[in-house]
DNA sequence: CGAAGTTTGTAACCTTTTTCACAAATCGGA
DNA sequence: TCCGATTTGTGAAAAAGGTTACAAACTTCG
């Protein structure tokens, strides 16, 4: 077992592996070699090894890995057993989509606040949540326990809203404005971009070979 | 200006460039080097060199770039001067906000059909756009001259559909199924997944550290 | 029990990506 | 025109990531 630092492609594949996992194990299977696993869901069998390999030895050789035991295993290492509050600041399309998405609400997180700047909106619920003013989301935060943030705002106001939320001391921020932000370091920032997925699409449909 | 393959890191990153730019352009720079553009956006300078040495010489030396040039340069790169028409798979929640999404409706994508196997929702509008039923996709979609595909279903059918828009000659897909899917070799898919960037969260959050 | 067959964990190797560093090109002022 | 200041484009070095290959560990079967 490796004691290096463990990267984030390395994190992001153990999810994958989880979701695979949690498959066979519908199915009934009590055990799984990494080479039936890649061969199944189109992965490489060193790598998951590999990948699995940083957070300790759980396979057995000869056997491969007890599908409950991984699944239990990789629920742990992915905090997955652990609950997270988390609010919405931007309560237009996209946040409202995201409140009640069923990712967050089939995980571990709990999407319990909405923040919006715009009147009409502050006071209204969306689904089952209450959309805040802005201006509150201190107070809110703290006495909600609120440790994740998603940026659901026009980029123009993606990086005051992450320098807010991290003064209040939130530690986990999902953005989704199509802009780069800069967080301080303590604070785990993940972007999910649309518009670059888009003008991928865009640009291999460009290519001449197309 | 190098001639080798140029890898999807890179396209991604031209698409961030390109906001840069446009941000530059509406304050009104003339000119701009990759040292203070990487400043600016938390970039590096000399990636950004090698990035745009991909495609062209388009600085100057001692100058830097001519930023209307270099937008221009970049959105034909990127094929955001052609048009596509984009089908959206699957009327549920997520189908419905990135029907509207402002990304698709700002970009060089316009959404033209949704499609469903629902027959309440078969014959209804999301907006301005018509739901179809799915069986009906090869009929619609060579009607409507739809190039790009967005699957939105629940994951076990991602790779039906997949397999089903690929047949009818779709050549760029956006996957939105928290699912690893197989691709014919010259169809470009692109996964957004969602469930991934929250377990990375997390993960990140269940360290001890934090 | 021993041999044959599996399968892990990992060291060594290979590939890709990022960063560094600097010659070559351009600009502006004297 | 020449010199100092900038800044690009790019080879070379470094870092990160992925793959191969195999010894070690385990199971099963005779």
């Amino acid at each position: 077992m490796k004691v290096e630092k463990i990267s984030e492609l390395t994190t992001n594949r153990l999810s994958i592996y989880l979701r695979c996992i949690n498959e066979l194990a519908r199915e009934g299977d009590k055990t799984i070699s990494s080479d039936k696993l890649a061969k199944r869901f189109h992965l490489n069998s060193a790598q998951i090894r590999k990948d699995l390999a940083c957070f300790g030895e759980f396979g057995v050789r000869g056997v491969g890995y007890y599908v409950e035991e991984l699944r239990d295993q990789l629920q742990k290492i992915l905090g997955l057993d652990k609950n997270h509050r988390v609010a919405i600041i931007g309560a237009g399309r996209l946040g409202t989509a995201l409140t009640d998405y069923y990712g967050f609400t089939q995980s571990n997180f709990d999407v319990v606040a909405l923040f919006d700047t715009d009147k009409d909106k502050i006071g209204e619920k969306i689904g089952k949540v209450d959309v805040f003013s802005f201006g509150e989301f201190g107070k809110i935060a703290r006495r909600d326990e609120i440790d994740v943030a998603v940026i659901a705002v026009p980029a123009p106001f993606a990086q005051g809203v992450l320098d807010e939320v991290s003064k209040v001391g939130i530690k986990a921020v999902m953005n989704f404005a199509p802009t780069p932000l800069k967080a301080a370091g303590d604070v785990k920032l993940k972007t999910v971009d649309l518009t670059i997925s888009l003008e991928s699409l865009s640009y291999f449909l460009a290519q001449p070979s197309n």
